[in-house]
RNA sequence: GGGCCGGUAGCUCAGUCGGUUAGAGCAGGGCACUCAUAAUGCCUUGGUCGCGGGUUCAAGUCCUGCCCGGCCUACCA
């Protein structure tokens, strides 16, 4: 039976590039879309770009042009990096539809109606230059609890957590301006009205995994627990779309976002003649979502909600994968990790990655680590080595002698093969991408030695041994095609090369049950190139080079220090990192501190390293410092400096800090963490 | 602190309902081959299945305690 499902990957916010592990997602819904269209299934895959809210707003103004524009050019970006990656939509929207403003007035009057929507007044910060509410993380200023300067509006560095209302001297990052608070009447979605809905939906129905459901139920749904009303409203200034019934506010982004699935799918059923209640209002249509884990809670919770308050069918299933880390650490921009798809795509195949992910991917909420080597690995010795080798091994000859008119023996190879469709399609169905590969790597294990044994090139030249070399090519070329279909959802480009050499394009699974016999072959091409070290290593350190950039220009608030310092004492000459290293700065406790009576500028200090180990050094900085303030902190010392005699006593060490002297004198401090007697490096 | 997942060969992992001498790929070593993208084939080295208890005729597999790693979440399921 033929099944009708539609599918969707989450929507990528229009601030910013795709990125490898975006791709991870993408890749995964896009193998699964291509396999369920192989074995017959009507498959739609429906994606949109997420337009709305506070960031892009900034981010337009900062560059000066209309929101609009922004993400017309981001979406233009998406959509080329994605069809880059041969990720293939049947339709990309935008939150900022029209078809998306009706649905959400759907969807609210859906609310309204049932009785879920409720208003509260809450305070914010309100940047009186930008003339916007701050979220928190718009906010930064010094944590009420540690002191900590330039902190996030709603976390310190020390472990804190705090409201941006609590914060000591806060600051806009917008304007640098300071925020006030300001009321703002809020409209909340009642969530726990629904818990009996939600309860028992992640119960009966198998839509999520297990571990999924076990977590909702044990945290948001616990017992004497509530769920907390959803803030879903933002006073204006906001990109987004106005509340038709509350004016002046604006649906926060992330309650038009997963409607954009919805709106998306309209705008293809309008597109291609569709009936949309077909596809959203069917319960013989199944509904696929892939999400990351980091979104877990909006689409198990809050969506399932909205839809069913909307009168609209649930997800049959919510696909949820954890995320990338390269090289076992996260991605990051400082060590060139965080790639983006642009970049990987000057460097190495799209294919490739769609490989390797499909080789890691399994049906749970696990993060995924790519080491570098072992891509490299993966790649050549599976793809080029054993299955491109296979047809290259025989493809030479293969234009000459073409295919036979019966498939000849091979020991039961191709029927092995074939019979292992089921476990494959098995593996595929259940998003197991791991086990479907290893299972093909299997087949191809098995194929090669066939060639080995068969000896075509000693058919070559021997004119009389022309049909039993045409038979050799026939069952090469025919497991290498078996390869090529079951890769197909994976690796859509060595299908379409394998389809071109033989002739005969590949559409579906069954044909892997079917041998192809007594056709012609064209000339063997290469169809793939061995991935080479050296390049993954320059797009690493492309990705370095363009994030440094990147956050020169767009991070770095504006600060306007003076040149002063510099000009009052220039920059010494250069030194090697040898001369660096002869200097030992350690970190220091200091245990004592006290006025020596005849000197003028000098505090006494006992500097602790750690254990029985402690320096006694006089530092010019009394007038700077009160010897009891100073016990216990830490410092940065010159541990290895030759001790000097001076009148008071001996002085073993010197204490660092910057500034002209007198009063300012600032000491280095160290960060939370750091242990008296580490090195300085 | 709590929850979840994991710990099997140098690396990445498989191991179904507990059932013979624990497997694969890659890497390493040896040999062979030359059709192929220094590709491939054959042979081979390599494991106290995290540790300790328990259940059982039988434990990598089940139970339990502990150790380690990851993810999630923190006055806390």
């Amino acid at each position: 039976m033929t099944r009708r499902i539609l599918v969707t990957s989450a929507l990528p916010y229009a601030n910013g590039p795709i990125h490898i592990g975006h791709l991870v997602e993408y890749i995964q819904t896009d193998i699964w879309v291509r396999f369920q269209r192989m074995i017959g299934n009507r498959c739609v895959y429906i994606c949109a770009d997420d337009t709305h809210g506070t960031a892009i707003m900034i981010r337009a103004k900062k560059e000066g042009r209309s929101e609009e524009d922004l993400i017309a050019d981001m979406s233009g970006q998406h959509q080329r990096d994605f069809a880059d990656f041969h990720v293939e939509f049947d339709h990309y929207g935008s939150t900022n539809s029209d078809a998306n403003r009706q649905q959400c007035h759907a969807f609210w009057s859906a609310l309204r109606q049932a009785g879920l929507v409720t208003e509260k007044s809450i305070e914010q910060l309100y940047d009186p230059e930008a003339q916007t509410f701050l979220a928190d993380r718009f906010v930064r200023g010094t944590c009420p609890v540690s002191g900590h300067k330039n902190q996030p509006g709603d976390n310190c560095q020390c472990g804190a957590t705090y409201s941006p209302t609590d914060l000591i001297d806060p600051k806009s990052t917008l304007s640098g301006a300071t925020p006030v608070i300001r009321t703002a009447v809020h409209l909340f979605v009642q969530l726990e009205k629904l818990r009996s809905f939600l309860t028992d939906w992640i119960d009966s129905s198998d839509a999520l995994q297990k571990e999924t459901a076990n977590y909702l139920k044990g945290y948001f749904l616990a017992e004497g627990k509530e769920l907390k009303d959803w803030d879903i409203s933002r006073p204006g200034p906001y990109f987004g779309f106005e509340i038709p019934d509350s004016p002046g506010n604006y649906w926060y982004v992330w309650f038009d976002a997963p409607i954009g699935y919805v709106s998306s799918t309209k705008e293809w059923c309008d597109i291609n003649g569709e009936s949309f209640d077909d596809w959203w209002r069917s319960e013989s249509t199944e509904i696929h979502h892939f999400i990351g884990k980091d979104i877990t809670y909006f689409h198990t919770l809050f969506w399932p909600g909205m839809l069913h308050t909307a009168g609209l069918q649930l997800p049959t299933k919510v696909h949820i994968h954890g995320f990338l880390n390269v090289g076992g650490e996260k991605m990051s921009k400082s060590t060139g990790t965080l790639i983006s798809a642009e970049t990987y795509r000057k460097y190495a195949q799209p294919d490739y990655l769609r490989y390797f992910y499909a080789t890691k991917l399994t049906p749970r909420v696990e993060d995924l680590d790519l080491g570098i080597d072992e891509f490299v690995d993966k790649v050549n010795s599976d793809l080029v080595g054993k299955v491109v080798n296979l047809a290259s091994r025989v493809g030479k000859f293969a234009k000459n002698t073409g295919l036979s008119e019966t498939y000849p023996d091979d020991g039961g190879l191709f029927e092995n093969a074939a019979s292992a469709g089921d476990a494959i399609a098995e593996a595929y169905e259940v998003g197991d991408y791991s086990r479907a590969m290893r299972l093909i790597m299997e087949l191809a294990d098995a194929a090669n030695p066939f060639v080995e044994h068969a000896k075509p090139w000693e058919m070559k030249n021997d004119s009389d041994r022309q049909d039993e070399l045409r038979d050799v090519v026939t069952v090469a070329l025919n497991l290498f095609r078996q390869l090529a279909i079951y890769l197909a959802p994976v690796l859509p480009t060595l299908a379409e090369k394998c389809s071109a050499l033989l002739g005969e394009p590949i559409t579906s699974w069954d044909q892997s049950k079917q041998p192809l016999v007594g056709t012609s072959v064209e000339k063997f091409q290469r169809m793939m190139e061995r991935l080479q070290p050296e390049d993954l290593q320059k797009m690493i350190d492309e990705s370095k080079e363009t994030v440094d950039a990147e956050s020169a220009a767009d991070d770095r608030p504006t600060f306007n220090d003076s040149d002063q310092p510099l000009k009052d004492e220039p920059m010494s000459e250069e030194i090697t990192i040898d001369d660096f290293a002869k200097v030992d700065l350690r970190v220091a406790r200091v245990l004592t501190a006290e006025h020596v009576p005849e000197a003028n500028k000098l505090l006494k200090l006992t500097l602790g390293l750690g254990g029985d180990e402690t320096r006694q050094v006089f530092a010019g900085i009394k007038a700077a410092y009160e010897p009891e303030k100073l016990i216990g902190r830490l410092v940065v010392m010159v541990a290895n400096l030759q001790p000097r005699k001076m009148r008071f006593g001996l002085s073993e060490g010197m204490v660092c800090a910057s500034g002209p002297g007198g009063e300012d004198v600032f000491l280095l401090a160290v960060d939370e963490g750091a242990q008296p007697g580490q090195r300085v490096h």
